[in-house]
DNA sequence: CAAGCCGGTAACTAAACAGTTACTTGATGG
DNA sequence: CCATCAAGTAACTGTTTAGTTACCGGCTTG
């Protein structure tokens, strides 16, 4: 997200300008309002968001806003878009078929869920987006083919789990990915609600960490033999 | 919902107007409110709904929403708490412990993911009440009490399930159904999203039937011995 | 049968909103 | 060292919005 080292110091060849570039620097000021975008998309959602609060958040004004990303809307995908680059790239980095099945999953279990604890305003996102029927991701052209590797290399994993024996023949990844992720989301996204009508607090460390064991148990037992 | 034969018939004791009651019947134009307004809220949030939408749906105008709910966050959480004793309301009427436990628990499975599939507004409002971290429902004096009913029900038959040995001894009643809602929850109001990155139409029959068997497959599998 | 009350209408108001325009500042290259 | 140009500011505009007010009309009741 803060690229702001590389491509400024492309264009200031001479003199690097190094103290107090506070003013005047484009990759910050676009970065900055991503970011304040990202917290106020998040925190009220498409309808709620107010450009003039994203502005003052980002320490900017109104106009830079429209220059860097034309409008409301165009923005809103750009961190819709962000959001999602963010979880898939550090979904690579894991490689869940260097362990056995049984681990991998596991660990693609732990990734999901850990990475939901970590990053609320995704969560928050994806509920703004699916509130209007994905109506802005549609129209993104880069997110198509993000996703593929994530079934390419969880449909590896679960053959490899079929033919060792430990795994039940009708374990299908999309179905695998979706109980994870459900897990996951539901009990986080719908915390508030949840802690106010059984009058507990689910955010509480001990019963996250029930939870995240839970979430573990649950996969491995759906698929396990 | 729509109570206005009840109330009504208690005021207009003599000549009950029968014919052409469209006019002047503040009943109906109470219900046509909720009604509208749990529409509008679901589908455009609280951010995003709009008061005077909300009148034209309902063939009124605002002056009686205002007249019959103060204003539009009362309004608000008035539906969001219809919402709430619609569906436990239907929960009730199951008696899960009826037939033996492995029965009773597939039947609340089936039953939350058909309520979920028939009522797509009731996750909607969920959603937006979560993304304001439970302001409204917080307020409500109501709904504290509502859900005791479901947690004690569904624990008896986790004993009972227990004490015959098929299920597990660390089922816990709050984390079955967590499980059962976040499996239902997450397919449905991330359909939009998950339709796009996927590539595949959720919504369509097929694939509507295969979850609602996975959900059961996976609530038990998780608890059973 | 007239008085008033209640369900209902529509035009209005002040504030908030997304988006624009006219202007300032300061670094850079000729 | 000055002309230029892009980053940045702030005040403005037309529109939309939640909420209000002045008014209408017909049913009920004394």
């Amino acid at each position: 997200m803060n690229d702001s080292g590389e491509k400024g110091a492309k264009k200031r060849s001479r003199r690097p300008v190094a103290e107090r570039a506070a003013h005047r620097d484009p990759e910050r000021t676009r970065a900055a309002i991503l970011e304040a975008a990202t917290r106020e998309f998040a925190e009220n959602g498409m309808g709620g968001a107010r450009v003039d609060a994203i502005a003052e958040r980002a320490g900017t004004n109104k106009r830079m806003l429209y220059h860097y990303f034309g409008d409301k809307e165009q923005l809103y995908l750009k961190v819709l878009e962000e959001a999602y680059v963010g979880i898939r790239t550090a979904e690579r980095a894991l490689h869940i078929g260097d362990r056995s099945p049984e681990e991998g999953i596991g660990e693609l279990a732990l990734f999901t869920w850990r990475y939901f604890l970590q990053h609320p305003e995704f969560l928050s996102l994806l509920g703004t987006e699916n509130l209007h029927r994905a109506r802005w991701l549609r129209q993104s052209v880069r997110l198509k083919e993000l996703h593929s590797h994530l079934i390419g290399e969880l449909s590896q994993v679960l053959e490899q789990g079929k033919k060792q024996g430990v795994f039940i023949q009708t374990a299908d990844p999309l179905h695998v990915y979706l109980t994870i992720a459900s897990l996951g989301y539901f009990y986080l996204s719908n915390q508030y609600t949840l802690s106010t009508i059984f009058g507990r607090d689910l955010i509480e460390p001990t019963h996250l960490n029930a939870w995240e064991r839970h979430i573990v148990h649950v996969t491995l037992a759906s698929i396990k033999r």
